[in-house]
DNA sequence: TTGTATGCGTTATCAA
DNA sequence: TTGATAACGCATACAA
């Protein structure tokens, strides 16, 4: 049943449907309640893909993230759907493992569906893929932007999450701060880092070498980077460049005799969920991830409605939760 | 530029375009060659949602779940991608926070949009729209199906979860065995509350109210149930259905000075990503998750694909997943 | 092996 | 205020 058998029973022509159904134009009050009513005798719904097909427009946006599984991430997803449902946007949504045949693949995939735009919390490298996608499509990129691509972005500042972070180890007088830094080639990762040198360096302190180790932001990775410090030297304080290799991080150093925070602090970086369940608590950067979803959303869907604005770079402070894995008491 | 213009500049007509972009029908290679060169000179791709219209499918799955941030929910909507992905389905994420109004909002316009089918984790109150909507398309359940509504499910099997959580804390000769309920109505809380009953009663022990109080899910309920049945009773062991609240309880029991397991030995449902890092780390009922996610996808495509289909019941067996919160060593 | 023409279910333009 | 009809971009039946 389409909006013609509507018409049939409405006695009227498909063209007064289609004005009721979209509130356009005129139509008289009578007529409009009969088409109301044959609407629902039919139980009719109308065909969305259809209407996008004239419209040119499918009201779904692509969210292409590394992984729903990651803690960070559903947060993230959650203010994206939320903003998105209304304006009576639908989201796709696409998990990449980093893997750029992975991006490439749903890049496809979604230009070929049309979506009308696309969130994209990139991780790895900018392919041509996705330079070439941008050019057809609103795209805003969340925590990262490829090289080499203008656009609209939405992210957290990481640079200045990292010197807060460091800057609190080190006015609680810590010095030897080890550091587990995120994957090689990462935006966001490499920001924290450099947050963390700047602190460093403003305190007169050199980073040193066998301080760092570096992670892939899994909680196994946190593991095996503390492992390797802890192998070659003794810090008393560790940041991390996320709260799951922070986790791992304090798992090797407990195993390894050392208490939190007495002889080792330790930061971590998103705020998920289960920081202030670990033991002790963990002192971490909360990124406002929720608002961070929402907000690309959003710039995006301006986008969508009018291309020829001015880009928007939006960046969110982060916060610094100060728990017992650097305080010594309870939260 | 559409496929005139592709056939336009190879000097074919439309239809040979279309057969070469489908592989059908016969094609001389040398034709054949001229297409795909003309297609990457215009860098064309070609229109989804026209597409959709003249074949009746959108490729295209709704997944609707309370909600992403729920970490029980991450693995099965990465299964159910992962799954998807391998057919050529992209998946629509819908958030319900079981809410009926925003069940039937999201269902709505999924079948305006046209999704070939639905993997629907509902929660609540089996409404009309849910029923009528099931008569148009393809619907999977999982973990739980509204009384009334025939069709596939997919799904844990909670009633020997519940029973086998219990059993392990009778087997380590707890007899006060606490219990905290999950949400009223919902199938899966229910079947876990029937196998912790069944297993009390085979070991001859009477369910005490006492011992009993009544949760959402959420880590906070967990904190308020334990607060209520501490404040009345004394047990020796706690069964939580599902391990938020069960890490939430922890909490309680720790603060009220009790010991895990010494004082009182915990298990929880479900074996997200934190349960092992709890302190102590917690003894779980593990659910695949993940498999039950990639199954109600690929249920859901086998009956697009052939919508007189059998109806079918997978039922994934749980596994106790031991740690030092019943056990007393580390894990 | 290829081309022509029709229809998929809407919206929008133009006439009436 | 309403109706007839031409797109929208593609797949496909049928003809050639």
């Amino acid at each position: 049943m389409g909006i013609r058998e509507v018409a049939k029973e409405a006695g009227v022509s498909v063209a007064t449907v289609s004005r009721v159904l979209n509130h356009s134009g005129y139509v008289k009050e009578e007529t409009y309640q009969k088409v109301i009513a044959a609407i629902r005798r039919l139980n009719y719904v109308p065909n969305g893909v259809a209407r996008s097909m004239v419209k040119g427009s499918t009201r779904t946006i692509g969210l292409i993230l590394p992984d729903i599984t990651n803690p960070y991430f559903p947060m993230l997803a959650r203010g994206v759907e939320d903003a998105a449902i209304t304006q009576g946007y639908l989201v796709i949504l696409c998990n990449t493992d980093n893997n750029p045949d992975t991006e490439a693949m749903y890049l496809s995939m979604l230009r070929e569906k049309c979506v009308d735009g696309l969130v994209y919390v990139s991780s790895s490298s900018s392919t041509d893929h996705v330079r070439a996608f941008a050019r057809h499509l609103p795209v805003v990129w969340v925590d990262r932007m490829p090289v080499g691509v203008e656009g609209d972005v939405v992210a957290g500042d990481d640079l200045l999450g990292g010197y807060l972070a460091t800057r609190h180890l080190l006015s609680l007088g810590r010095r030897r701060i080890a550091f587990i830094a995120g994957p090689d080639g990462l935006m966001t990762a490499e920001e924290r880092e450099r947050g963390y040198r700047l602190a460093l360096k403003e305190a007169g302190l050199v980073p040193e070498d066998e301080l760092m180790a570096r992670g892939d932001f899994q909680f196994a990775s946190g593991r095996r980077a503390m492992t390797e410090i802890l192998g070659r030297t003794r810090p008393d304080a560790l940041f991390a460049s996320n709260d799951l290799m922070a986790l791992g991080a304090m798992e090797v150093i407990a195993e390894a005799g050392y208490r939190i925070p007495g002889d080792i602090a330790v930061v971590g970086y998103d705020n998920i969920m289960f920081a202030r369940l670990a033991k002790p608590p963990l002192t971490t950067v909360e990124q406002p991830s929720y608002l961070i979803g929402v907000t690309a959303c959003e710039v995006a869907m301006e986008r969508i409605a009018r291309r020829e604005l001015p880009v928007q770079k939006k960046l969110f402070k982060p916060t610094l939760v100060v728990r017992a894995s650097t305080q010594g008491e309870r939260e």
